[in-house]
DNA sequence: AATGAATGAGAGTTCATTCAT
DNA sequence: TATGAATGAACTCTCATTCAT
């Protein structure tokens, strides 16, 4: 990408005030390699996040890691890999928005009756809307979409995971819509369904910034509350 | 032989065959303003969709659109420039996704009965996931999310066009619904709801190309239909 | 020189409110060639005067001139044409400083008695300095000193008619003193200490900007006067 | 091959034979940040006065200084800055031809009696005209009169330490006066008509170029000398 | 003659990467 | 390991000049 256009690219909007979340240690400290690599690491985060990989510079990355480019250098290979061990680490400490699968797989598990499915059900999209308002969840998620494409590779596992997860969860919701917690509809068929609207609405972010979808969102949300309830509530309680 | 070269780079895997598609030119021909604009801009969109805003280079663009770089700059004062103007023409000719939208709307308006529900839901699913086969569709969609937010005012009117369709087409459903002719559901509390498995499926597109995501999206479709029946279909159709 | 250093380049601080002075044509006007010449060189005058040979750009001059760029190609073969040209023009129909020289000859050779000798020196020193209020005047020595190196054959003219003038001017100067009207001194052994303190002031306007030379100026031409009467009067009057 | 390389430029006539003073150092060698500072702004002041500060490549500069281009930017943020930086040092060590004065203004401080004031006077003129042999302090004024103008704010401090000079220099002189060393002229009424003619020589040797104004050069520096010692001598000692 | 799009060779600037310290 | 000056290959943008119209 170009090196010199960052100047005139327009940083991106969904920059917030520059978080600078990394207490910046006072520089050339002999730090174990582990704890430095994540802090290059959450550094990387942020500015891969803010500026996309080809605006992010490794000057940016080396000073919000507090240290010094050419440090950089001494646990990592190249720009790209860093990128790459960023994108690793997503799906480690953070399942990013495989988390909701599993956190609602979770819930689903331990749902029993019909009060607990309406809980079950706000609490997954209390975690999962509540997740929109995390500026750094938001940037991580659009930097998986908008830059995973260049490095295929690096998605891989990501998939991997994301496909597990999925897996087990609609284990999960087969099991029980066949012992009548959930009615069996298009979204016990499909997994996906379920958390298709989160992904509208995190796009949303992306295109929106945060005030002006504001509105838009709670009525997702609100929206969304009722496709789960009206589609996954077995017949009986639905009916009664 | 250099250290940093571009190669270096993993080129998004995105990346078709180069598809070259516009004829070159015999070169140095004058054109009218408004052809050489056209070809400016589908190379562009080319060129921007394939790397990406940052590692788009102005000579990349310059040579699919058959003319020397800096003929560019008689059109488009700069990099910058050409982007937003790619970005304003998506919207022009071509809906993107909003038109999905409009699509269905009509769809919507059209249906009468139980059978033309269930064609008006078929021909929508043709038109949305037919568009996610069109590898063009695919880039421009995810251009506009990856590096949309970069030029916040250039999204500004797709926000706002995308906004009025989705007014018109809610209008619409909200008016087939008081007219029986849909039933009132989540689905039609939020016409939103409607298109979020398509954009699920288009994000899976970015992520795992083309033939890994070919049976899941097949499924997707198929469990989307199964929704948009279950949800939409009135209650004396849907239990007849 | 450089071509797109001109956006970064400080636009000369000598540059005034862009005279504009040639009236904009309606454009494409056929003119007659000498015509098109003159109004060709006015605008490059001031376009190199106001930014120097290098930042000037063809089109400015071609703007100014009522023109399009390549309307200038008919008339010049090139950017290094043009500057010859306004440098040649420079000493027809406007002597730029020697000029002076030959005013002051005049003057000199016009005077008879001691009254005469002060308003000649008034006259002199009227024209010279009143010269430096002309921001046109000033650009174009300033054009002179600053690029005519970059030219030295286009100076090689001018050069002629200096000396030619300076000669004139010293002969009638050496009459004068025989013929008793000036004192012998060291003014009158070197004309050009006559001018000197002009070309002083003129370099101050170049490097101190209009007003704030204001003052500096007044002292230095009041000086000046003090010293060609008490170098160029004859003994007598000035023992009288 | 091209039709417009920079060769067409008439490269400045000033030009000398490429001093290269700097020994190429064996490249890649890491000096102190005040080392290569100051190795590049000696050869920014060559480049510049050579060519101009537009006809300047930052790649001429870079050779000079024995570094490579982008190495510059380690230093100095762009062209402009180097230029100022050029000009800013110019005062320092080397007041220019503020120095004149200064060193004028000691002269005069010293003088006692006749002889020693034609020998003030000759050390003077010596030091004045000694410079204008020097081929790097003519381009060094040259730069500073042709391109000053460019960048006002990096003229001011030369500006207040000329300023301040000429006002030692006239008080030391009024004093002289005063104390009866030397007589009350219009010289000494405003010590720039002191300086005047060295200007006007070494604008002389701007347009000209050495050889041809050497005789013009010398008959000036006589008829420079006849004026200091015909004004400044005291009235006893110029009558006796 | 005139126009202005097109060319094409830079020029300034950036930045991933290296390497002397 | 860490530092940051240095390298060098891009890359964007400019502009004198050409040329189809």
């Amino acid at each position: 990408m170009s090196k010199h256009t960052r100047t005139r690219e327009t940083r991106g909007s969904i920059t917030g005030p520059a978080p600078d979340a990394t207490a910046r240690q006072p520089r050339n400290r002999r730090l174990p390699a582990q704890e430095r690599q994540d802090q290059i690491l959450d550094a990387a985060l942020l500015v891969f996040s803010e500026r996309g990989f080809g605006a992010a510079r490794m000057d940016d990355i080396a000073e919000r890691a507090g240290m010094s480019k050419g440090g950089l250098y001494a646990h990592f290979r190249s720009k790209e890999a860093v990128f790459e061990a960023v994108l690793q680490r997503m799906l480690m400490p953070d399942l990013l928005f495989s988390e909701q699968v599993a956190g609602s797989a979770e819930a689903d598990v331990a749902l029993q009756d019909s009060s607990s499915l309406a809980s079950a059900i706000d609490e997954f999209l209390e975690r999962a809307y509540g997740r929109l308002k995390d500026e750094r969840f938001v940037r991580t998620l659009h930097l998986l979409i908008a830059e995973g494409p260049r490095a295929p590779h690096a998605l891989k596992p990501w998939n991997l995971r994301h496909a597990e997860l999925l897996r087990k969860q609609q284990a999960a919701v087969t099991q029980a819509v066949s012992s009548g917690q959930l009615r069996d509809s298009a979204l016990t068929d499909m997994v996906q369904l379920i958390h298709a609207p989160v992904l509208l609405a995190a796009i949303l972010r992306f295109l929106q910034d945060a005030e002006s979808v504001q509105v838009t969102l709670a009525k997702l949300r609100a929206a969304h509350r009722r496709l789960l309830l009206e589609s996954l509530a077995p017949k009986a309680v639905a009916d009664s």
